[in-house]
DNA sequence: GAAATAAATGTAATCGATTACAATTCGATT
DNA sequence: AATCGAATTGTAATCGATTACATTTATTTC
């Protein structure tokens, strides 16, 4: 592959102007421009992306966290940050954690390196004191999930309303016994998700009963199955679940489909309305998320820290899409 | 951020000693190697991969091409490869085309500037001609979707066979009338697929009817949906379907489950075992593909082609899983 | 046509690492 | 103590670009 030197020589002007000729393109006469524009198409000479980063210290690459891309609740967003990044001339290096420490030392040290130039975190398993020593130095955004008190500007949803407009909606369609199936709660989201839904029902009067609040230990499909399963052996059974994610609540929909014998119906609302909630059967009632527009707006933000600007957090609406699931 | 230079200054030596102390440890004092060290951490040194990649012109980033990573499909191929280039220290760089020839040539600059080493298409939407101008001059890889003739390795499934083993499957159930969804012909996997399906009739002595062979415009959910609600509208109607991937095969469900009226029931072959695909009701029967060994297997083929080895194709077994949808 | 000004181009330092080669240090051997 | 060889360390070139500054060339003005 030729260099700068070869195009420079071949064209008999110097590398400065070589230089010239690819960046800002003032002052370089016609003529030897188009002496070098023919040196580079003789030689197909592309510029190293390698020296000018160096050089630029900068390698326009912005880095995506997040735990796995098995969620679809995350193609979407990142739809929109590729969109953003690509139009501002970045490109996004999609990192998936696995939610395992050393992977996310790994893309920190990217940072570090300057391999990239900033950080949209997604990752609700991120550890969030390094990411907090990390953005002292380094852009960072958080995106969908985050902190409440941290200095990381963020870009989210009001998971706590959402929370509570869905279980609300599941009340006033006659429900009083709603169960939630939740994950950890050291993810912010789930603590949030959980209190809209306690808010809703301490605000109908209607207990908040433990043995209907199923804590799985991840997103999962599977996971939904088997919350829905230990629901469904009480005793005295919800007749409708909300769950924080639509992941969950299709696993829960399986279960319920697996016991013929349950022939009442149990509701269900789903959390961020990914593409197979409209495929299932029956099709979920969820809280759609603008994740489109959140990847768009996050990735707006980092190039904005890029720069050295100050950006302010971002609280987006959401919206409750009513389906087959709870219709019943 | 500190540098190379300033390391070396505060532990008294040059930057030839603190290199040596950062790369291969040989030559160097246990004395020296110390101060260097403790200069290192007091001054919380990175060494910059920019400076590092130039020198070695490489960046030890790998490009993995793919249409959208909303499908399914990809996660398991993309975790096998992200967890072999890891352990080889690469990483990788999603990048997702949407199948616009402009996102393509963007990837490909970025190989032809040393900001990646290789490249790893799973896109059938790739434009071969340009990918095979590239894959002169840097290693390529292709898998899943592939050239018969080409010269660029590549590591896929024998889709001929396993459709006609689909479809056999389907005629030993006893139908007689079986459809299949596919997408445009344009791309290989389609074209192998159709031919495992035509066997098969042939085999059986069933005619190959086009009005029972449906085009769709892409791979997502609702183009199944349209495809079933088309075939369904036909006077002779199928008793049961081929859909050369799940996520149609899905919408398909959807498609009859919607259709309330038609009880007689209607036998679905997908193709991928997506993980959505045990989530549906009735759950799917599929072929499956070993997409995490794929996706080792493809990066293990890349990273031979950058050390500069011959590496032979390789065509992965199948298997076909038989589910819900082909037991009605 | 000479001087002043503007435009075009070139020279060389720079970014941060690696590494061939040279120079130095050290210890062992006689 | 002198010599030799091995081990350690340093010097400086290099990767491929960008860009401040210097220099040359062209254009304008009187």
């Amino acid at each position: 592959m030729a260099n700068i030197q070869q195009i420079a020589k071949r064209a008999g002007v110097s590398v400065a102007t070589v230089s010239r000729v690819l960046n800002h393109a003032t002052s370089v006469s016609p003529k030897t421009r188009s002496k070098v524009e023919e040196a580079i198409k003789e030689l197909n000479y592309e510029p190293s992306m390698l020296g000018r980063n160096l050089r630029n210290s900068e390698s326009r690459l912005l880095l995506v966290l997040l735990p796995t891309i098995a969620n679809p609740f995350y193609t979407e967003i990142i739809n929109g940050i590729q969109d953003t990044a690509i139009a501002s001339d970045y490109n996004i290096l999609l990192c998936e954690t696995d939610s395992k420490p050393e992977r996310e030392n790994i893309y920190f040290n990217m940072v570090k390196n300057k391999l990239a130039d900033g950080v949209i975190s997604m990752d609700p398993t991120v550890n969030m004191q390094r990411l907090n020593e990390l953005a002292e130095h380094y852009p960072v955004i958080l995106c969908s999930e985050y902190e409440e008190k941290g200095d990381i500007p963020y870009i989210t949803v009001d998971s706590e309303l959402a929370a509570y407009q869905a279980v609300k909606h599941l009340i006033k369609l006659g429900n009083e016994k709603i169960a939630l199936i939740t994950s950890d709660e050291k993810f912010l989201y789930a603590r949030m998700r959980r209190l809209g839904y306690e808010r809703a029902l301490k605000e109908f009067d209607l207990p908040i009963r433990d043995e209907w609040i199923y804590h799985t230990k991840g997103l999962e499909f599977q996971y939904g199955v088997h919350a829905m399963r230990m629901l469904l052996k009480q005793e005295d059974k919800p007749t409708a679940v909300f769950a924080v994610s639509d992941t969950l609540a299709i696993g829960a929909l399986k279960a319920i489909n697996m016991e013929r014998e349950s022939s009442d119906p149990i509701a269900i609302v789903g959390f961020d309305n990914i593409s197979f909630s409209s495929m299932t059967n029956p099709t979920l009632t969820t809280i759609s998320q603008p994740m489109y527009t959140m990847g768009c707006q996050a990735t707006e933000m980092l190039l904005g820290r890029i720069k050295g600007e100050k950006v302010e957090n971002i609280v987006l609406d959401h919206e409750l899409i009513i389906r087959e699931s709870t219709m019943v």
